[in-house]
Parts: C-alpha cells; sequence; structure tokens
DNA sequence: AAACCGGGGAT
DNA sequence: ATCCCAGGTTT
C-alpha cells in the first residue's frame, strides 16, 4: 500500500469495526482477565461455539484469582466438548504465575506477558491491544487473509516463518491511537467480509486500498500448501456396570491426546482384546449388548469405535464410580455420546 | 520446520 | 469429503 493512504486505511477500518462489530460478550469489558480468557478460548475455535463456554467460565472464575485456585477437574468441566484441552491447564498456569510474579496484574509489555503459559505471540498482541490499547501486532489466520489480499502477499501462510512478514506488515499499518479497534477490526474483517471463499469485497470499507481487489484475484488468496495424511485407530470401549450400578472408569495420561480426561476402558484392537482385559481386571460378565459404532474425527486422526455394555461382578482394581461421580467428570466428545446412549 | 493437540461448522 | 477456524508447545 502506497504510504499516503495509510492514514485513510486506519480510519476506514477502525470506523467500520465501531459501526459494524458484532455485540460479543467479552466486548463489554477491558478486564485483561476476561479478555485474556476468551483469547484462549479463541484459538482455533469459532465464535459461536466459544460464547456459551465463556459465559460460563465467567460465572464459574470471574477473577484471575478464582481461576487460579479451582481444581483442576472442576476446571476441566467446563472446558469440555471445547477441545484442545492444555489450553485450560495452561491459562491457568499462567494466571498462577500472574499472582506470584506480577501481583495479580496482567503485564501490560510483550516481554513480561509473553513469559506467561500459553501466552504466544497472537495472544500477546491481543490482549496488549484489546486490553491495553497498545499498538502491538496480533496475527492470527483471519489478519493473514486479510494482509496477504490487501498487500497482494503470496507467500505460503502455511510456513512458519511466513507469519513474521504479516506481524511486520502490521507494525507498520498499526492505528498507534486505535490500537484495539483496529487489531480487532482486521479479525472482525476476516470474519465477516474478507472471508475464505466469496468474500463480499463489495461490502468491504477498505477495498479502495486492496491491491487484490483492484488489481488481483482476492479467491486466490492466501496462498496455503500443506495436506496432512490422517491415520485411523480402532478401538473397542466397554462399558462395565458392576451390581451396585457403579462404572469401570480410567482417566487418561497427562500426557497426549485428551490428556488427564476420562474414559470408559478403551482397547485399541491393534494391541489387545477384550478377552485379555477381561482377564486383566478379572471382571465376570453376566451380560452383554452392543451400544453405539461410530467414527471419531480429530485433525490428525480417526478413531472407530465399537462400544459395548457389560453387566459385570466389580472386583478391587480400578476406579468404579457412580453416575453422579461420573457426571462430575470431563471426558471427551466421543465418551459423552456413549455415556448418553447408556442413559437411555 | 514439523508434529502434536479437539471439535464443529461451512462449503 | 474437505477445509479451516481470534494458535501454542514440543520435538
Amino acid at each position: 500500500m502506497n504510504y499516503p493512504y495509510v492514514t485513510e486505511f486506519r480510519q476506514s477500518l477502525v470506523d467500520w469495526f465501531n459501526a459494524e462489530k458484532r455485540d460479543l460478550p467479552w466486548r463489554h469489558t477491558t478486564d485483561p482477565y476476561k479478555i485474556w480468557v476468551s483469547e484462549v478460548m479463541l484459538q482455533q475455535t469459532r465464535v459461536d461455539t466459544v460464547i456459551p463456554y465463556y459465559n460460563r467460565f465467567m460465572e464459574s472464575f470471574p477473577t484471575l484469582d478464582l481461576l487460579a485456585e479451582a481444581p483442576q477437574e472442576y476446571l476441566l468441566k467446563h472446558w469440555e466438548g471445547l477441545g484442545y484441552y492444555s489450553r485450560a491447564r495452561n491459562l491457568q498456569a499462567g494466571a498462577r504465575e500472574v499472582l506470584e510474579n506480577y501481583g495479580g496484574v496482567v503485564p501490560d509489555n510483550r516481554h513480561e506477558i509473553s513469559k506467561l503459559k500459553g501466552v504466544g505471540p497472537y495472544t500477546a498482541g491481543a490482549i496488549l491491544s484489546i486490553a491495553y490499547n497498545k499498538p502491538e501486532h496480533a496475527v492470527d489466520g483471519n489478519v493473514m487473509r486479510v494482509l496477504s489480499r490487501v498487500l497482494d502477499i503470496h507467500d505460503d501462510i502455511a510456513m512458519p516463518k511466513t507469519k513474521k512478514v504479516f506481524e511486520v506488515a502490521v507494525e507498520k499499518l498499526i492505528d498507534p491511537e486505535h490500537a484495539s479497534s483496529f487489531n480487532q477490526g482486521l479479525m472482525e474483517l476476516g470474519a465477516l467480509i474478507c472471508t475464505p471463499t466469496s468474500p463480499k469485497c463489495l461490502l468491504c470499507p477498505v477495498r479502495e486500498y486492496c491491491t487484490a481487489f483492484n488489481e488481483g484475484e482476492p479467491d486466490k488468496l492466501p496462498v496455503k500448501s500443506k495436506k496432512i495424511k490422517m491415520k485411523h485407530l480402532t478401538y473397542d470401549v466397554l462399558v462395565c456396570e458392576d451390581e451396585n450400578g457403579r462404572f469401570l472408569m480410567q482417566q487418561r495420561p497427562e500426557k497426549g491426546l485428551l490428556a488427564n480426561l476420562w474414559q470408559f476402558p478403551m482397547i485399541d484392537t491393534s494391541q489387545s482384546t477384550v478377552e485379555n482385559f477381561k482377564k486383566e481386571f478379572t471382571v465376570n460378565v453376566h451380560a452383554e449388548h452392543e451400544l453405539l459404532t461410530f467414527k471419531h474425527v480429530f485433525s490428525h486422526l480417526t478413531w472407530h469405535i465399537n462400544s459395548y455394555y457389560m453387566k459385570c461382578e466389580s472386583f478391587a482394581q480400578g476406579d468404579w464410580l457412580s453416575r453422579e461421580q461420573i457426571e462430575r467428570l470431563p471426558m471427551p466428545v466421543p465418551m459423552l455420546k456413549i455415556w448418553e446412549e447408556v442413559k437411555k
């Protein structure tokens, strides 16, 4: 963009944002803690999905102190179904760091705020600009898409080094007096107008300054390579209920996929069998029938699940829990689907 | 740089 | 069936 038009670009974007912005729960505050929570929830997650989670979260954890002292299981229950559960643990770890190292005040500079667990370059810039109105870049997928079109940048956004190109661009473009509205305006534009497919250029407040609109092909941007190979895993899931109406539950390891979440026992059918499971847990099965058979698709792998209900005799080993106890445990969506079926 | 980490909505 | 979303951490 030619330098003389930067001022007009800023004003058009900021004015459009302030006139057209959606009414979202986290836009009723500039509390850095609440902005922080919203930004973490919004990582890789759509606005409509986040809204009910954010509202419930703020009812239970209205202050940074209350989040810091919350039991992890109670915290994860609030994140259940949202995905990327390490976000919740990192958020709490970050809150505890703020209490210990910064007197409970979220830092207002990139150097310190970036030290907090779970706060990377994007989230740092988002909190600094939205809560403190600091002119800091906050480059996410929306911003890269919008600016790739405005500036006609053809670098492959799948490559990590490309993000630096956009961070430098934002540093030059950002409105130093209205950093909050400018950064949110870029993201709002990406969400409402400058969409991945079929961008609504005729409604765009900055199309006058958009190189791709005037000289290029907005639909062809951004350039993004990369393709992923999907892995497939097949599991037998066993819902074992004993004579007292208690169910055998397992907690997943503290690292890796779905860390610390709870599940009904899962058997990797390429590693073991249901018969081995029965011996290992010395479970006597009185009756059994099939529950659900379905697949659950993650971003990088697919679970093929066959679930079974088994009426058992319980023995000492394992966690046999009541329905009420199970309801309080954080579980991944596939287990929630099975649990709903069991309750029918 | 690449792999890992959830889930759902849009196309 | 495919893409991708208000990304960060680990290897």
